[in-house]
DNA sequence: TTGTAGGCGTTATCAA
DNA sequence: TTGATAACGCCTACAA
């Protein structure tokens, strides 16, 4: 199967005209005659010609594209975040290349070198767990490729970022399960070195000391967010001998696998009654005994919202101030 | 912020040589000195110089990209296919774009357009559920590029296409149905418009006629996949003189949606006590009370083959055979 | 109103 | 072993 793509050429040459004549005819010059230009846009169609993007992008220096890194698309959180960020660009004609880094370093690599050589004109990334600098994303800010980093930030200020504030997520959470009586909170965190996992951290923290309660660093645990992890984090908090009576989990798959865990260890014994997690996923409508609580954070505008930061940096002309967004999140009761 | 990106060119400049030989050192090219490539490559890492994809793709007429466009990201199913598609492409050193049409034939046309601007070297595709003709597929197949159409095949026989095998699926589920006794089966099947849809009522017609039993046009109807829809066709079913004692659903999602009518409106009443969907979604194990069972399909494994088969049409020289994989799919029971 | 020429970054061919 | 040159498809300033 030999390639056969109409160019600008093969047009000119068929209707014995330049290729410059071409090229101003289909993109609307208007020092071209009428005549021409409906002769060469009607054999353009007739051909199926499509223009050459590598060869614009090449020449104009600018791709009109911006690539997203993600670590999973596997996880809803993510996936609406794509298509947040996607829909923001398409509306405002760029086109949105990503790739999934699987929450490894390497592949993280691999993705900023494949947007690097693609050339995007800008970048939007949420760091894999595993990434502790930020050297492999110098050379693109020595480029002047802005990046928005969207949940999963660097360990430094100096960044443009968007993220959800998950300091006061957990706030309420906490406050919520206070006013409902209980005064062992378990905190089931997420990876100790994730930003996110800290702020929510804080949170919670905050909440407690508003309410004058010593935290106890027994009830504070991090999963590294796989099942068995989970599990194990549970184990130990149900091996206290005060055990907690609610839990705030770092998103609500960890929440459920904590419920399943408790159900299936702790039958009779005292266990937490109260879970709240992070994402109010779509599937804990359907569950008979859904978890008391969870905190939405609208992805889907998260994405789209570092979109619109990013095409700012890349069309708002000189070096600004750096973006630093954080969106509400928003406490639902499913109790 | 202006962009300031390191060429050949600037290599070459400074250390007073030719761009060719610039280039020709850093492709290991064997007619150039040791000297001078440590020299170039030395100075290259330095300047964190990064080749211009886009000048390359230009040049050589080759993108080694596939474009992948599927209806939406928020389908696990179709998350994990792009995974792996994604997977083998970066296998074989091929990069992947991907877009989603949101199911809407508008949409995929832009797509479709952005790829063939892109100059992908092939295409995998699950049509939308609107898409009746590939009319806007046709100029890419003229020119050579290769299509690999993604479960949502076209309803003709001239393509190279990967599916599950739903007929199989569904004759499964309801040979299990109707072994647990059941004799009034409904089909809660997908858009009728969908060849999977097709396929998967063929399976179930299949298995009644296995069993001799007729079938009835009542138990068979086709919600849109929106929760309305669903409740719709649940009304339906209820409402029949003689209800049926358990459902196939198209998708997990659908049947709990359905299970979730029964519960909110059956109350008392007779009405299906058994469900069967395809997907075998993770979340079901968090379910008090899950289906019957559930059809898993390995999404990743399909996008894998596709891109296996694409791929091989890509560098398979030769106008080759239609490719058509069917691949199994496995009963999981959870009672 | 149309055409000519140059250039974007890279590689391949051929000459030095 | 290195360098000069042309070419890929498209756009644009300038010339005709």
């Amino acid at each position: 199967m030999k390639k056969n793509i109409p160019t600008i050429k093969a047009i000119a040459l068929q209707l014995n005209i330049s290729v410059s004549t071409v090229s101003k005819a289909l993109n609307n010059h208007p020092a071209i005659g009428e005549q021409t230009r409906e002769k060469v846009r009607q054999l353009a169609a007739a051909m199926h010609y499509v223009p050459n993007q590598t060869a614009i992008h090449f020449k104009s220096g600018k791709t009109h594209t911006i690539g997203v890194i993600l670590p999973q698309l596997t996880d809803h959180f993510f996936t609406k975040a794509l298509s947040g960020a996607e829909h923001y660009a398409l509306q405002h004609t760029y086109n949105v290349i990503s790739g999934q880094s699987y929450n490894h370093l390497q592949r993280e690599k691999e993705l900023v070198g494949f947007m690097q050589r693609s050339r995007v004109d800008g970048l939007i990334i949420a760091l894999t767990s595993e990434t502790e600098s930020r050297d492999h994303l110098l050379p693109l800010e020595a480029w002047g490729i802005p990046i928005v980093y969207l949940m999963r930030t660097p360990p430094i200020k100096e960044c443009h970022y968007v993220t959800v504030d998950v300091f006061d997520g957990a706030h309420q959470a906490v406050r919520m399960l206070l006013n409902r009586g209980h005064r062992r909170i378990a905190h089931l965190n997420g990876p100790e070195m994730l930003l996110t996992s800290r702020e929510r951290q804080a949170g919670y923290l905050h909440a407690l000391q508003q309410h004058q309660l010593p935290a106890d660093p027994d009830l504070i645990c991090h999963t590294t967010l796989s099942p068995e992890s989970t599990r194990a984090c549970m184990a130990q908090l149900m091996a206290l001998p005060d055990t907690p009576t609610a839990i705030l989990g770092f998103k609500d798959l960890v929440v459920l696998e904590a419920m399943q865990y408790v159900k299936n260890n702790a039958a009779g014994r005292r266990g937490p009654v109260d879970f709240i997690g992070f994402g109010n996923h779509e599937f804990l409508q359907f569950l008979d005994t859904p978890p008391t609580a969870s905190i939405e954070e609208n992805p889907f505008l998260l994405g789209s919202k570092a979109m619109e930061v990013l095409i700012q940096l890349i069309s708002g002309g000189e070096a600004q101030r750096y973006q630093q967004v954080r969106m509400p999140c928003k406490l639902v009761n499913y109790k």
